[in-house]
DNA sequence: CTGTTAGCGCATTCAT
DNA sequence: ATGAATGCGCTAACAG
């Protein structure tokens, strides 16, 4: 009854304990432990009872590499590659994947990289039937260090030129159309000078401007009264924020690169006693559940995160429906709209 | 080289392309095949190259599981389980976890069950190795669900009274000593009229005092001036805490019921034209790096989350030594302690 | 109700 | 450098 530790006879550590031992700990045929453990019916309740107990006594557990290899439902696992689970973005977006995932009863296996990517892509491929997650690496790398395994490439700023490596599909977010609505709305708004703190953060070089700011230059007609770049978290947005104000003080709306140091630009606003919005109108990228955390509330543009959640799930179905065959490349795209919140 | 739908034969749809398939299609052996897959050294350049090519041509991918039952060393997944991955505490959690596992090549496999609790174990127990997380169930109905799979537990409040049923493990919080040295530091800055926003959510039925609620009442000598139970999300901490200070005004300081509640009343203090924490003190619980975002910063009773990795990842590993044999419990523990930023 | 016969798809011995 | 045997641990069909 109480836990004693097994390995009854004293045979060699590390010999796992299978479905044959626990047939001749019982006197039965293996079939018949299969029937005990796993509740099927056509077993007496008695030798049942006698199986459980010596699989118990044994301390057996089926190995689910043999058991899901001979079943014929098998189950199905995604991985999710996201740069970090630190990040609300990625964190939200685990969130809703995980909620779409499991009402269609598929596993998700969470990969945050932090040191060698070609390490963690490795092992996770061992472990799930596609992948998906947002990559650096170009398509045809990315299949190779998958080992073929199928991908599904998300993009948080536009889609790569159609490159068409088969075995990559993609899900593209349409931020840029999202950014056109939300200078459209500032400037209904009364906004006239634009300013951005952009994301310093491009892989170890030195700063060059996003997709992100390209768009809002765009769209507001190479108005922008400055630029200033900054880390990507809470402080690092505030500090910006703060910097752009410095120089540009006639600022009078500014499009933050996520909601996260659109969070900063809000609490340092405050701090410098700059009304927002009747100061300056502050918009984030994201749409986080979080923007809802700081006052004002955060305007944001926001991405359609359980749609991207969906369009994921959609495609790796179709994936598993053709046993995960290799299929033209499938691309979806999501949309961004304005989400109007209070600080905007 | 262009994406063509495979099935060369068109054979029944369905049918798995294997290593024979591959074998036959390049003219060689099965075990050739496998050479060439695994990057293995003793097989020639060319027929690398010809094996490759055959593979590719007929989608080829290796059974995962098939691969993984005749493999020497194989790989460990964890599966998690957390009530919601919408919860910044959950969250920061499991990006801690995903930390120290990848570290020591574990595998994580997330669930936050939603709908039937029991369903979403089954499935998880299937893919895994071991499971933790945060259960309501009894040690002895996990181990029913989860088919004699190790369970380590994760306790938020206390432990439960040393259970020891076999194959449970457990990783306790010590909130109480926390909750004492929050106490402590409160009166020592002149808090002398401590009132708390306790959750309300127990499990459908009417509010019942939490356990943190007990400890703050012992900790303060029985000197609350008044309990109110809210929403555990941003604005039912900021209404319940509204509640509290309109039912008791003279309230100097608030034991929140954790970090995001405490997010909300900091916030909602502020719209009332409270000074925190000159007219009251806030103190979160968990310790989120959210905490961060809000002004005044939150002053927060944290969780050791990093340890809480470390021990989750000591007790699978020294498990996973043991081939997953049954094991007599292993009871590890976490302190709490005041980390104060700015709220109090 | 129980046992026997088959594989599942792959990597690991060995041989050659 | 390649091929032939063998077994990983389990469940599915069939028998009885």
């Amino acid at each position: 009854m109480t836990g004693d530790l097994c390995r009854e006879k004293g045979g060699p550590v590390g010999k796992r304990v299978t479905i044959l031992d626990v047939a001749e700990e019982a006197g039965v045929s293996r079939q018949t432990v299969t029937r005990a453990m796993n509740d099927m019916s056509e077993i007496s309740a008695a030798t049942r009872r006698r199986v459980l107990e010596a699989a118990d006594r044994l301390g057996y557990r089926p190995s689910r590499y043999a058991r899901n290899l001979v079943t014929r439902q098998k189950a199905h696992a995604l991985g999710l590659v996201v740069p970090s689970l630190r990040n609300p973005y990625y964190t939200e977006m685990a969130a809703d994947l995980l909620s779409a995932a499991a009402e269609r009863r598929w596993q998700v296996v969470i990969a945050a990289p932090e040191g060698d990517v070609v390490e963690s892509l490795a092992l996770l491929s061992t472990q799930v039937d596609v992948i998906a997650g947002y990559f650096r690496r170009p398509d045809a790398d990315l299949v190779e260090i998958v080992r073929g395994l199928p991908v599904v490439r998300l993009g948080r700023e536009r889609s790569e030129p159609s490159s068409a490596v088969p075995g990559v599909h993609a899900v593209d977010t349409d931020l840029e159309s999202g950014i056109v609505d939300a200078v459209a709305a500032l400037r209904e708004r009364g906004a006239r000078r634009f300013g951005m703190v952009d994301s310093a953060h491009r892989s170890g070089g030195p700063y060059t401007p996003s997709p992100r700011r390209e768009w809002f230059e765009e769209a507001t007609g190479g108005e922008l009264t400055g630029v200033v770049a900054g880390e990507e978290s809470i402080s690092g947005g505030g500090e910006a924020f703060a910097a752009l104000l410095r120089q540009h003080p006639d600022t009078d709306a500014v499009l933050m690169f996520n909601d996260l140091m659109a969070l900063g630009a809000v609490q340092t606003a405050r701090a410098l006693r700059v009304d927002v919005p009747g100061g300056v109108r502050v918009v984030g990228v994201d749409g986080l559940a979080l923007g809802e955390a700081v006052d004002p509330p955060l305007t944001s543009i926001s991405l359609d995160r359980r749609g991207l959640a969906e369009h994921i799930l959609d495609i790796i179905q179709i994936l598993a429906d053709a046993d995960f065959a290799r299929l033209p490349p499938i691309r979806r795209s999501v949309r961004a709209t304005l989400l109007t919140r209070g600080s905007a």
